[in-house]
DNA sequence: AGTTTATTTCGATGGTTGTAAAATTGTTAA
DNA sequence: TTAACAATTTTACAACCATCGAAATAAACT
């Protein structure tokens, strides 16, 4: 990954909520929250995250987007509900340059 | 570390100018523009990274300000010369917390 | 004094975070 | 199969923050 990319992606993770949004995917702390359909690791939905984080639904929202974009998370509605599951590797390469 | 600080870090180097800047003294790739007298991991001025990146000094000097800020990197004033270091506990202990 | 290196101040420009209100998408119940 | 509900998204807008350079200032060498 280049530098470009990598700026991208921490940017993504600069803002606190963010990072705790993107925290909660990645260490599925959202189970009690979540559909009982799904497993731990794999769920997080919106609803869950505005009762942690305590700001609004729209907000949310667009945070997500910004994860998505970064390549941090993938995103998919089941239902009602938009699952989120974090993309480890990215942060792994974004780490790999910051160690290299 | 706690997740306020960590995004504070994260912040700093969400700029892709900042964070060529931290590469470049973390990497020591300016042993070239170093005055002489120094070892060339610990060695970085200014206006080696104004030579690099095309950016004005005062920009520079503000991003430099930040990465000391955020932790990432220590400043020492030798004659007219800055000299930068990287503190690289600060990016592990990051690291960790979006690994743990 | 004059030169070189870095910093501060200030202003212009553009981006970010957040909310309210409306719209969208999917579910449930009559 | 509509009507009502529930979760999320879009749009529009306010308030705030960030990047950058020009000019002035400071610090240190010759």
């Amino acid at each position: 990954m280049d530098s470009k990319q990598a700026a991208k992606v921490l940017k993504a993770l600069s803002h606190p909520n963010r990072l705790e949004i993107y925290l909660s995917i990645a260490k599925g702390e959202q189970e009690r929250f979540a559909v009982k359909e799904l497993h731990a690791k794999e769920c997080c939905v919106v609803s869950a995250l505005i009762e942690n984080l305590k700001i609004g639904a729209p907000t949310v929202s667009h945070h997500l987007k910004e994860l998505v974009n970064a390549g941090l998370i993938v995103t998919e509605r089941q239902g009602k509900f938009l699952i989120a599951r974090a993309v480890p590797e990215t942060w792994t390469e974004v780490n790999t340059l910051l160690l290299g």
